[in-house]
DNA sequence: TTGAAGGGCTTAAAATAGGTGTGAC
DNA sequence: GGTCACACCTATTTTAAGCCCTTCAAT
């Protein structure tokens, strides 16, 4: 598969490029390298981890793992009309103020008793067991579990993906913990690209409706699921296509040489 | 038909004064739809919940068919169903925006941590304030997270009150007045103060 | 054992019989099976009534209910979920008989959340495996403009407003169809469309009178809604009505604007393919059009690092455009909202091999200090 | 009174995981 | 009633284009 900043440029998007055989004939290859943009990957650092200890001591975590309850005050009626949100003890807003729908407006009192009802016991507020890292360079974000599991995100190649998680496994090392470096995978990859041309999406999904969803008062792009390799497509009318699912890039670059000669029969009126 | 309650996910209200009133719709459906509440001498305010949340259940989705005879007529009017769950985000002044960069220099990447500097802000807004600032102006990010001041609660508290009330007046002088072009001389931005 | 084993049959007589059983059988001796499915069922009959479905469509819309919530994928699914699920049947079964019903209509009905009947629609598609057929926006012309009250002069309405219901259909259909061809239908949501062409058939049916109803106003009249877009879609279908009508010689002279050229829209829909293909560069051109509304495609397909380049010309671009033969693209090609973008990486980055050391500097920048840490625990005790 | 602008949500994918909803055993 | 085996909420990332909402600027 030809590789994006490497490759010869191509002096015409149709002209059959030397150097690499691509998978389809010359002549039929796009001339489009899809642009990766999100590599996820996960790492098992291999040790458990005091996920508190660890946001305590470095400055680029977070964690809430739990909750507390918050107790209703008498001051709940001033705050409703002062602060725009209430927050749970962890500083985490669990109501937002916005303005009431117009045509159902509840009552201020119901409103409070929801309020009331959600601080004081009934809600819990959920919070996501796993310490959020992130690292300048490469700019990634990992969530950290106790478990000594660990997931890498926001790359852009599966190099950076890699050496993000070595640093986030070595911040975990100096913070006192047995941490090792196991199984490292690659587990999705997002790649994008622009074929120039409109695409007719509503002569899209009559042609390829085993594999396509276009519910355009759902959401604008249709989304193809192709079987070989097995991705999926978000395909808008612009002609920009969002490719996902891979777990090589060689996936995202196989589905696009597939999709791009199906696109090119939808640029005109069907 | 059947307005009543649109539950839980909490709305909420903001805009005005409600304190004043136990007005209660009277308004809204019928007898049950009210919880009861009551007021304890030392003013805290007890709610039964029991009640409201049965309410709450029930009205999620159940029969809104069977009980009613709507007249929807086919392709009809009412269609253009908006029941979403966005909530606004205030923009953020260039002065605030400063603040949110102290705020990375004292405390690092802790959104929570943050959001309890930002008393009207949630969590989310912090974090969506970040992964925007990185993409327009990452530069600042990287600067605010390796100068690294001292944590301390009160000042910043001090100083963004300071701030919000410095906004708060000035937009009420230009909403009274508005010859005064003052508004504020786009400075910030590029040195930061803050000591 | 399931009781509705090979119930999915295709008669009506097999169908109904098997659902007596089913029924009798399930709340006589096997109360648990499923108290949500018999709920369901009654839920599918309730909603097929009071949306007026033909008989028929029940049927369709019980074997669809039946086959989804005995689907693995929706055994454990929460109950709010499966409630919808009984509105997602029903709309299938309009989807496929092409009977123009739309998420906003059933989720009002249902009292459900959009988003939360969108994702389970999207589910039901998925797992049955079904092929629904789009929203067809000629049916939904007709049974749209159905519900509006503009077709017999009353207390609200004066005489010069009334209009006949049959040209009005049959002209909002054709501003439709000249939407479609103009790439303005094509992602975006059908009501908002429909309702904006509605109003400029409305209007050009007969100007006099009516130009100077406003939008909204016209939404009252008509006891309609004036969903958001619509204004939006409004103004891109007065844009390429301009755009057609400078085309005109004898519309030229008369200098229309986006008020005026309503009272044209006759004239300009009984030539629209000719005006269409003359008014913007040709049709073959499209991949020419692209390369003259977007960046040089010379550049795109490789170089990442002129990203930024690319955006900065399509101001230039843009001009282009408006100016003379404006490529007949979709707006959002057109207009193109500027967005955030992350930095794409830089040579350096694209050497990376992942195998670099770290240094224990760089590390520790992410520490905090024990003095950092006992600032930490004091402001938050404070707090 | 209008719009424009800005921010946040929708869709897809994938791993991580506790607590709880869900219904058949 | 307990077990089982999923659902599915919280959270992270990233692109696409449309819609919704609020605020603020000109007309």
């Amino acid at each position: 598969a030809p590789l994006p900043g490497t490759t010869p440029l191509y002096s015409s998007p149709m002209t059959p490029m030397t150097p690499i055989t691509p998978a389809t004939p010359a002549s039929e290859s796009s001339g489009i390298v899809p642009q990766l943009q999100n590599i996820v990957s996960t790492v098992n650092l291999g040790c458990k981890l005091d996920l508190k200890t660890i946001a305590l001591r470095a400055r680029n975590a977070e964690y809430n793992p739990k909750r507390g309850y918050i107790r209703s005050q008498p001051t709940v009626m001033h705050k409703l009309n002062t602060i725009r949100s209430i927050k749970d003890v962890s500083g985490n807003c669990c109501i937002r103020y916005n303005r009431v729908p117009a045509p159902k407006a509840l009552s201020s009192l119901v409103i409070l008793l929801a309020i009331i009802s959600l601080t004081a016991s009934s809600y819990a507020f959920q919070r996501f067991a796993a310490v959020i890292m992130r690292i300048r360079e490469p700019r990634t974000t990992a969530l950290i579990f106790s478990s000594g599991k660990m997931v890498c995100t926001g790359a852009k190649s599966e190099e950076q993906s890699r050496l993000a998680a070595r640093k986030y496994a070595r911040v975990v090392q100096k913070l006192g913990f047995p941490a090792k470096f196991l199984d490292f995978k690659i587990q999705n990859m997002v790649g994008s690209c622009d074929v120039k041309f409109p695409i007719r999406l509503e002569g899209l999904v009559l042609t390829h409706q085993q594999f396509s969803s276009y519910e355009p008062e759902l959401f604008p792009g249709l989304i193809y699921r192709m079987i070989k390799p097995r991705i999926v497509l978000l395909i808008f009318v612009s002609g920009k296509v969002v490719l996902t699912g891979a777990k090589v890039r060689a996936e995202i670059y196989e589905a696009f040489e597939n999709i791009y000669p199906i696109l090119k029969g939808f640029r005109k009126t069907t | 038909q059947m307005k009543e309650s649109e539950e839980i996910h909490v709305p909420d209200h903001e805009d005005e004064e409600a304190e004043t009133e136990p007005e209660e719709g009277e308004e809204n459906d019928g007898p049950l739809l009210v919880p009861r509440v009551k007021v304890a001498e030392d003013g805290t305010i007890i709610l039964d919940e029991e009640s409201l949340t049965v309410e709450v259940l029930r009205t999620k989705g159940s029969c809104v068919v069977e009980e009613n005879d709507p007249i929807f007529e086919r392709g009809s009017t009412t269609t253009y169903s908006s029941f979403r769950k966005s909530f606004y985000t205030k923009p953020w002044s260039n002065k605030e925006t400063d603040m949110f960069f102290l705020a990375i220099s004292m405390v690092g990447t802790d959104f929570s941590l943050i959001g309890q500097l930002f008393p009207h802000r949630a969590r989310t807004e912090i974090k969506n304030k970040f992964k925007r600032e990185e993409k327009a102006n990452g530069w600042r990010i990287d600067k605010a997270f390796k100068e690294k001041r001292p944590f301390d609660f009160e000042f910043f508290a001090q100083l963004l009150e300071e701030v919000l009330a410095d906004e708060k007046k000035r937009k009420q002088k230009a909403t009274k007045r508005p010859s005064s072009k003052e508004k504020k001389p786009p400075k910030s931005r590029k040195k930061q103060k803050a000591k | 054992f399931v009781l509705t084993e090979g119930l999915l049959t295709t008669t009506f007589q097999d169908e109904e019989h098997l659902q007596e059983v089913t029924y009798s059988r399930s709340t006589g001796q096997n109360e648990q099976l499923s108290r949500c499915k018999q709920r369901g069922i009654k839920r599918v009959q309730d909603l097929c009534k009071v949306l007026y479905l033909p008989a028929v469509f029940e049927e369709t819309a019980l074997s669809y209910f039946q086959r989804a919530i005995e689907h693995p994928s929706f055994h454990l699914v929460s109950l709010e979920k499966k409630e919808i699920l009984v509105g997602c049947c029903v709309f299938v079964t309009c989807r496929q008989r092409n009977w123009p019903l739309t998420m906003g209509t059933i989720c009002s009905l249902l009292y459900a959340d959009k988003e939360l009947f969108a994702s389970v629609y999207l589910c039901v598609l998925k797992e049955l495996e079904l092929d629904v057929p789009a929203l067809s926006l000629t049916d939904l012309v007709k049974t749209h403009l159905n519900s509006f009250k503009l077709f017999q002069s009353s207390a609200s309405i004066p005489a010069k407003f009334a209009e006949d219901k049959e040209k009005m259909v049959a002209r909002t259909i054709q501003i439709v169809e000249l939407a479609s061809e103009t790439w303005l239908v094509t992602g975006r949501h059908p009501v908002p469309i429909v309702t904006a062409a509605a109003y400029l058939a409305w209007q050009s049916l007969q100007p006099v009178g009516r130009l100077t109803c406003t939008f909204p106003r016209f939404c009252k009249l008509a006891g309609t809604d004036l969903p958001p877009p619509a204004h939006l879609r409004l103004k891109e279908l007065n844009d390429i009505l301009l755009r057609m009508a400078s085309q005109l010689a004898w519309l030229r002279v008369l200098n229309v604007d986006k008020k005026t050229v309503v009272k044209h829209i006759g004239d300009l829909l009984q030539h629209r393919h000719f005006l269409l293909r003359s008014s913007f560069s040709s049709g073959d051109t499209e991949d020419q059009s692209a390369t003259a509304a977007g960046d040089g495609s010379e550049c795109s397909p490789q170089a990442e690092g002129g990203l930024t380049q690319a955006e900065g010309c399509h101001p230039g671009g843009k001009q282009k455009c408006s100016s003379v033969q404006r490529p007949l693209l979709p707006p959002c090609l057109i207009n193109p909202r500027k967005r955030l973008r992350t930095v794409p990486l830089s040579p350096s980055d694209q050497a990376i091999t992942g195998d670099e050391a770290i240094s224990d500097s760089e590390i520790e920048q992410y520490l905090r200090s024990q003095e950092e840490m006992q600032e930490l625990s004091k402001a938050q005790a404070w707090h």
